[in-house]
DNA sequence: TCTGGGGTCCTAGGACCC
DNA sequence: TCTGGGGTCCTAGGACCC
């Protein structure tokens, strides 16, 4: 039998790193990447954790520090970490078409039934993609995904083995597990590390030798399937292919609150044009859309928070017809006098466009010319930039727009943002 | 003054059916 | 006092991930 083998590839800091590469003023400097709407710090880098940040800070508790150590703040600048993530993600698929994007800064790949040194080609991996991008990446294996994961926290957490560590058939391979809080362990988040806390099982080596049906109790299938994980067995296969989405949504905060109606709707046919056109990116047709509207829970004021939904006669793509949809819905949900904070359209009950029924009363989304109509405004905003083409309820008060102060250029994706080399 | 956004999966409980 | 037994489908809530 083959046994399985995983690689976990995960960029170090990756949105600061990204910063870095076209600011090599940053170097060694702490760095701090904030959440849409300049709200938190979502991506830090080494010299920041070093100050005691962490992840999920609201950036105006920070001001102090900010100053004291010239901590470098950016707005996130998701065109210029989309492009590098593409970039990251080619060179991997060039060692290997066994290949799991996971996220935007991380993939599994498979090293099954590969022989030889396995560091050594980990450390090649690491080296093209430094000198290719400028990223830095850790590499982490493993018989298991979890257990690969575990390696690349390892990785990160010892400057001496240089970024890459294997962690199969280790010689201290318990000593290893037993230094691992169970809070760092993949699917294992924060309520369920207090439980296990509080239960005596405080790092990864005791999780491994923890009851199953216990586990299995307090942490349903999911859990008692890392622990399984953490034994060697490999329960979680590479999914080399993406499914198509269950729902998508569109929401965000606003920079400033909004009281008026007329505010709400243009925010909500912002939103709305984004997941319907993420729908068709994916060749997807939906017939559920559901409106949500807030106001601020962090404020001590008047709470409002309520959604509602409503059903398209058939599964569609065409963006009107959710328009018209969705701002009924506001409408319906709006209560004049408070002060909104959020307004998101999520769309679900997604099916397949090759699956569309048919209707002999009414003209489905491909039957007509809507699909067309919808290609075309797609091509357009494609080539020329997001919204380039609108509909009207977009308006152009932007009041509801988000905060991004602090936003780099554009250095890879438009040309007047490149960064010039003088001679 | 200032606290993100976008996803997935599992489970329990209710509605409804025979 | 006693108060069936399943099955299925849906939803809300809670957990997780980045």
């Amino acid at each position: 039998m083959v046994r399985d083998k995983f690689a976990l590839v995960d960029c170090n800091n990756f949105y600061a790193s990204c910063e870095r590469v076209f600011n090599p003023a940053l170097e060694h400097k702490p760095i701090g990447i904030l959440s849409n709407n300049d709200g938190i710090i979502v991506a830090l880098s080494n010299e920041l954790k070093a100050l005691g940040v962490s992840r999920g800070t609201p950036v105006f508790k920070l001001k102090e520090l900010i100053k004291k150590h010239d901590i470098r703040i950016f707005s996130s600048n998701y065109s210029l970490y989309g492009d590098m993530s593409a970039r990251v993600m080619k060179i991997l698929a060039y060692y290997t078409p066994d290949l799991e994007i996971y996220s935007i800064d991380e993939a599994f790949l498979s090293l099954r039934g590969m022989a030889g040194n396995m560091t050594a080609y980990a450390d090649q991996i690491r080296n093209r993609i430094r000198q290719w991008t400028g990223l830095p990446v850790s590499i982490g294996i493993g018989p298991s995904k979890t257990l690969a994961k575990i390696a690349n926290h390892v990785a990160k957490r010892n400057q001496r083995l240089k970024g890459v560590f294997d962690i199969s058939d280790h010689p201290r391979f318990n000593e290893i597990l037993a230094a691992v809080d169970v809070k760092h362990i993949w699917g294992i988040g924060p309520q369920y590390a207090k439980l296990l806390h509080r239960n005596g099982i405080n790092n990864a080596l005791q999780l491994t030798n923890a009851p199953r049906d216990w586990i299995r109790r307090k942490l349903t299938i999911m859990g008692l399937r890392t622990v399984m994980e953490l034994r060697g067995v490999s329960c979680l296969e590479l999914e080399l292919i993406t499914e198509p989405k269950k729902e998508i949504v569109s929401s965000r905060s606003f920079g400033n609150p909004v009281t008026k109606l007329q505010d709400l709707r243009e925010a909500t046919t912002a939103y709305c044009t984004r997941a319907v056109e993420k729908l068709r990116e994916e060749k997807q047709a939906a017939s559920q859309i559901m409106v949500y509207l807030t106001t601020n829970r962090f404020r001590n004021e008047r709470q409002y928070a309520n959604f509602q939904s409503t059903r398209l006669p058939l599964p569609s793509a065409y963006t009107p017809e959710f328009l018209q949809a969705s701002l009924k819905l506001l409408d319906y949900l709006y209560r004049p006098g408070y002060k909104y904070k959020k307004v998101g359209v999520m769309i679900s009950d997604i099916i397949p466009e090759s699956q569309l029924p048919l209707d002999f009363f009414q003209p489905t989304y491909l039957d007509d010319r809507r699909k067309a109509i919808m290609n075309c405004v797609d091509s357009i905003n494609q080539k020329m930039g997001m919204n380039m083409l609108a509909y009207a309820s977009i308006g152009n008060s932007l009041n509801w727009q988000m905060k991004r102060e602090m936003l780099s250029p554009h250095y890879t994706t438009r040309w007047e943002h490149l960064p010039l080399v003088k001679a």
